[in-house]
DNA sequence: TCGCGCGATGCGTTTTTTGCATCGGGAAGG
DNA sequence: CCTTCCCGATGCAAAAAACGCATCGCGCGA
């Protein structure tokens, strides 16, 4: 929309941190978009950056005004959904921030059988962690995410969580691969391939682990699951990993056991959004989906 | 802010209902204003407005997108509010729905003792009633409301409420002026003065009196809670009114006295903002000194 | 001390917006 | 049935706004 133009050009300067730098990603001249700034500030009546002299930097005034930005266009984006949604024809984009677990399975199905009812929806989706996973909910650069952790802020609105329970995975002629369940005290002597410490899995393991002071063996870190995965078959490891991220082992010759619920403690996949924010229409319906889709694959412990 | 001129056109001619009109009222051209509405229709792809022969209306997506524009007005009031308050000087200009009662005397003395601490802050006071009231919350034309009625609409949300007993106001010659507290069947034989039946007043006496089925002689109607104050001294007849708008009567030669609350049902004055939506500080700030004012005045009954 | 990168500003040019005149079409009135 | 009036849409020229170039002043780091 022509008329958020300002707008949208004070947000790009607020994350560049510089106006000439801003001016280059903008395709125009640092001149035009310093002169938009300034006339800003003149109407508002004050200064919303502070001039440093490496550039830019939004002052208290400028915070709050930027988050009126972000929502203008997060209002706009719904509306427009919306207005689309009148012709029967449901259009929008959809940003979903997630942690690599669900991006595995989960959300390729869900987002590929939502597209093919609804083709005029895009997609963008979003690797990262917890707390960056809800700084963007807040920044409105996400719509929804899908966090496996514990929630911290309070502007986050949890619209489902699931129980996940841990689970080691292995090739199937590991000396571990017969057990029903897994203790912590089995993993003794065996070696072991960690995601790291960001992720929501070792931050569980690693809770678990230290309460049992087991002497572990870690011969590998990554925050790659698809590596480790893959790591299993030419090294006879321990990986980890959590129900919604287990892609179909068993024609890779592997195989999933549950830990022991005592030892390490089920983790919590949160679905969430801004709260009190209207989601457009197609964001919306998307999170129906997965919530139901969710309910009906992983199970019992699905609140609303 | 310069950015939202075409949204505060296209505001201009939804109320209009005419471009022409909106034109002439803005003070620019037909043409201008025309273009820019189709400029906008343009961008988002599909139209806002019917053309009629006797100028234009909004279609669906209109009310939709007109519903956004405005409550980005809201929020950019709320928000300019908030950065001034940074400065320690609170500017803003509050807007309030309200019925006569309290336009009488509390509202005066409410917003001159505010203005006294904030001289920055303007007030809009618009009289009008229940239903209109909450239309004028959702429209967003005004930001709080008293209500003397009940809230029919879902969106309204209400900060507090005062229970008000009816009270009979005569002159203090009247037979009745010497009782306690006045039942319906004292009314029998006396002229009676009566709020139009748009007045929540009315409206609680009507339950009132038709339950007890009195016969009763209504001399005269009103909207005008001023006329029938100064008419009662003229001739001697009984008018009806609630304590927030009681002003000094003693020196009118005028007494009131409650009703039987079991003969007439107290009302119930309501201080109401839209649901959902975050006030200026402004208006929130005021919002908060009227709250703790009833409560000091008007007492026990005040919820929040 | 010099050079570099930053935001601010004067000035000529380009793009956008506006106003005027006019068209076509439906509604009301004779 | 025709005229008249008022509506929104549009071509074109003038006015206004936005833009880009060149340049200034300033603080930081080499």
């Amino acid at each position: 929309m022509r008329y958020m133009t300002s707008l949208r050009f004070i947000d790009v300067v607020a994350r560049e941190g510089s106006i000439r730098k801003a001016a280059d990603k903008l395709a125009i001249t640092s001149t035009a978009l310093n002169r938009r700034i300034l006339a800003i500030e003149d109407e508002l009546g004050q200064p919303l950056f502070e001039r440093l002299p490496s550039g830019v930097r939004l002052n208290t005034a400028g915070e709050l005004f930027i988050q009126h930005v972000r929502s203008q266009f997060a209002e706009l984006a719904r509306v427009q959904s919306q207005i689309s949604d009148l012709t029967g024809i449901r259009r929008g984009h959809v940003r979903i921030a997630s942690g690599a677990d669900a991006l595995r399975l989960f959300l390729p199905q869900a987002v590929s059988q939502y597209r093919s009812l609804h083709p005029a929806v895009t997609f963008a989706l979003q690797r990262c962690y917890g707390e960056s996973a809800e700084a963007r909910l807040q920044s409105l650069d996400a719509d929804i995410a899908l966090i496996f952790a514990p929630i911290r802020a309070a502007h986050v609105h949890v619209a489902a969580t699931v129980r996940q329970t841990m689970h080691c995975v292995m090739p199937d002629d590991h000396p571990l691969s017969q057990h029903e369940m897994i203790r912590i005290r089995d993993l003794a002597g065996h070696k072991l391939c960690l995601p790291t410490s960001d992720s929501g899995i070792r931050q569980l393991l690693d809770t678990g682990l230290l309460r049992r002071a087991t002497e572990i063996d870690v011969v590998l870190e990554s925050d790659s699951f698809e590596f480790m995965q893959n790591y299993l078959r030419f090294e006879n490891t321990l990986g980890f990993q959590i129900p919604i991220a287990l892609t179909d082992l068993s024609e890779m010759g592997l195989v999933a056991i549950p830990l022991d619920p005592a030892d390490v403690a089920p983790g919590t996949l949160h679905l969430c959004h801004l709260k009190g924010r209207v989601l457009p229409v197609a964001a919306a319906k998307f999170l129906d989906e997965i919530i139901t889709s969710l309910r009906d694959n992983y199970g019992e412990a699905v609140d609303q």
